[in-house]
DNA sequence: TTGCCATGTGAACGATGTCTACATTGTGGC
DNA sequence: GCCACAATGTAGACATCGTTCACATGGCAA
């Protein structure tokens, strides 16, 4: 009871009356922001609805972030980890024995069933014009190039090491096209077993033609 | 110098008092629309700068279109259209009796050479959520499936005839993505050597990741 | 306690998409 | 030739948006 009558004032204090200072407004505004483009794509994110929605005045965003753009970035920055995260899940659940190929094609999975499953988030991430992610070691391409690597070794497909890099980049674009296109794309209606019947000929053919 | 004073009354109507009706105002908005989103990308096709750079009020607009995003549909069809053109000229080059394959790789490099040569208009294009495109017959992809076809034919890869449809998805797949990559993608700084250089090592592989 | 610095507010500006009521023009039926 | 009607364009308003600036508030360190 006295630890009640103790708590009091704090309730009050979150309740009835609002702090002037939000504490960590930022990360607020973009989970925020995270949830808007989940929802409604790239276009939903709207600085002043994101204020709006965090109890906060339009103005108090610029405080974080210099402008619109850079809200919309660090939503991105969210959503591609997102998208790593789904390409590892992928990746993990892979037999540790299971040939190298399988764990490419698994990363695709990944990333497609991301984009599929939020979609809007997708969209969001890939009509992004900045993506920095200069993480290296942490960043998707930089995970797909290891795996890439892994095949050589393998010699599943005989990839000349200087050409790791390109291999990588023709993997990723089969993957990412498959997805813009079913999400996004032409393909965007295209009903759910044939969509994943799609996705595999594309990863099958782009794997495939790794060898030479 | 007859005909010059006949037409003197025209050259005042059209220059000092511009008429109340446009003329065909629809054409002229789409073809600013064009130029705005060659220049700015797609947010930078605004229904008032439209109007404004036409001469005309803003409500204008809505004799022609429901809505922005009519107008800027009209905009991406249009910009399809330069896309198909692109592709149809580089195929149209190559020599008649050279190898089906060799078809492929130049409509694949005609739609690269678009997306690069007009980045803005291409992130337009790429932007788009809706695609009707049921032109069936003169649209892209049709060609595209065309072509497969003539692979088929020449047996240089093994495509059953049913799965002519997932391998014209697997090659737009790579093209669209190693395009969007090297436009608005991660790989947008890649200097122009080099980003060729990937585009072929993607059509390439995908080429021959057809083989069974 | 005081004063500074980070953080948030309020009001304003210009721009945008969209709507409604009204104005102008071309055109087909008499 | 005239006139009503449909097509087309205008003016003004509204809500929303991103952005800025002067000011308010509060935590924290000297």
């Amino acid at each position: 009871m006295s630890t009640l009558w103790l708590r009091y004032p704090f309730v009050v204090n979150t309740v009835n009356t609002k702090p002037y200072h939000h504490g960590n407004l930022r990360e607020e505004m973009v989970r925020i922001g995270v949830q808007l483009a989940a929802e409604g794509g790239p276009e939903a994110v709207s600085l002043r609805k994101i204020a709006r929605r965090a109890g906060v005045s339009p103005s108090a965003a610029y405080r974080h972030f210099p402008g619109q753009d850079s809200l919309l970035g660090a939503v991105r920055h969210t959503a591609a980890d997102a998208l790593g995260r789904s390409m590892q899940d992928a990746v993990s659940q892979v037999a540790a024995d299971a040939p190298a190929a399988e764990r490419v094609i698994a990363a695709g999975r990944g990333y497609f069933e991301f984009a599929l499953d939020r979609r809007m988030l997708f969209r969001c991430l890939a009509s992004g014009f900045e993506l920095p992610e200069q993480d290296s070691q942490d960043s998707p391409f930089a995970r797909l190039l290891e795996l890439v690597g892994g095949l050589e070794r393998e010699a599943l497909a005989v990839v000349d090491a200087a050409a790791r890099f390109d291999a990588a980049v023709a993997l990723w674009s089969a993957v990412h096209g498959i997805s813009v296109l079913c999400t996004s794309g032409a393909l965007r209606d295209v009903p759910p077993p044939r969509n994943r019947e799609l996705l595999e000929v594309t990863l099958a053919t782009a794997v495939r033609g790794l060898r030479f």
